[in-house]
DNA sequence: GAAAAAATCACCAAACCCGGTGATAGGTCC
DNA sequence: GGACCTATCACCGGGTTTGGTGATTTTTTC
């Protein structure tokens, strides 16, 4: 059975030269062409193909809202993106949407066929370009995501329940009752947890405690 | 001027075999090689290599760890993890960590020489299996970040900016003064805010929007 | 042009928050 | 055993926040 196909680019002759380039390969089929993403679900669904080629930049729907709809409408079939273009941002939306493989337009002649091969085989081709520009948005979203807790104000295991009660919205009242203590005590817990945190009200605390991650 | 070299790694075996291997290339120069990474931080100062050949699976301190040491310490060194596992953690570690490429011992004898060349051209060269598990981490973690707007509360601008005057520790006192408005004024769009957020606190109403992320 | 929404301001009373200053009791460390 | 930390509790007084109720002007929307 050989692997379906199927392109979205609109220019014709980059269509019909990849047409063309498959034809070489007999376990490979091209399904369907079509120069625009406009009803790319509906045209995916009827082909039902294994392998889709998109462009990024086409008129009308953008490549990469076409990439998410079809993913969403078909989750198991594999997208490989094509472009012009090394652009940071559109590289990395293009795999937030579900693309599972990047494919430089310079590159088409020479590594298509061997880059299809690779997601039939599981894997996610990409120039090492490419990929290097994955891996620096990769470390620059994991360094956000956790940053280290680096400024560690030490607050004792107490202090930080009552932290949490803060965080939460609760009065020092309703905190007092959580707890089982007194009012006053948790005053005086509140006091400490300022004093180490430097700051002098309870909108600091929570802003200083979510976006320091505190808990 | 050659590439300069440093292997770390502790199968004497392998070793040896990439030095061999290297020498075939009159471009490459192995300038170093060692079997644990205790003092890879001196080590690669000495060196001073373009390329860290590094071990995944070590004695002694993790091939990881070193990778983050080593990158503080020389940012510009670039990095090839090798491992005979595909492990999805420690592929993703290794990327937090610094790692430039990712190499599979039982690829290294051909692909090794391509893969350092790539590094050479500022790629990140990496088996397509290696890129699928890395585009499939990023998508999850996409994900995780930008939870999308979903509940946009309709504040007007006025209460956006009034809002963030609160998020970041002002009294209600002090936004007047900012904003040049009056303390009524203030407590009126601080109202509003409370009934749109469906909050009744500061704390509450801080929480919501750095959680949110309603800025 | 009328209705709706946004931005502005005002007052009262109750509840709440916060700084300062203290005290007591239990645990840990040297 | 004494110094130190943690957890507990208490009072005062000033300042802040909050709910309720209401008003005027400007801008937006239909």
């Amino acid at each position: 059975m050989p692997l379906r196909i199927v392109i979205f680019d609109d220019n014709n002759n980059i269509r019909d030269s990849i047409g063309m380039l498959l034809k070489t390969e007999e376990q490979f089929e091209l399904v369907g062409s079509f120069p625009h993403v406009l009803d790319c679900v509906d045209e995916v669904k009827a082909c039902n193909p294994d392998v889709v080629l998109m462009d990024i930049e086409m008129p009308g729907m953008n490549g990469i809202e076409a990439v998410r709809l079809i993913k969403q409408a078909m989750p198991h079939t594999e997208i490989l993106m094509q472009t012009v273009f090394e652009d940071d941002d559109r590289v990395f939306d293009s795999i937030c949407a579900g693309a599972s493989g990047y494919i430089l337009k310079s590159q088409l002649n020479t590594r298509l066929i061997p880059f299809i091969k690779d997601l039939q085989g599981g894997g996610s081709p990409m120039s090492p370009t490419i990929a290097r520009k994955v891996l620096g948005k990769m470390q620059e979203v994991s360094a956000v995501i956790r940053q280290e807790p680096g400024s560690d104000y030490k607050l004792s295991s107490r202090e930080k329940e009552v932290l949490a009660c803060i965080v939460n919205g609760l009065s020092h009242k309703m905190i007092a009752g959580e707890l089982n203590i007194s009012y006053e005590t948790v005053r005086s817990h509140v006091k400490k947890i300022y004093e180490k945190l430097h700051v002098v009200s309870i909108s600091q605390v929570v802003f200083k405690a979510v976006n320091e991650k505190l808990l």
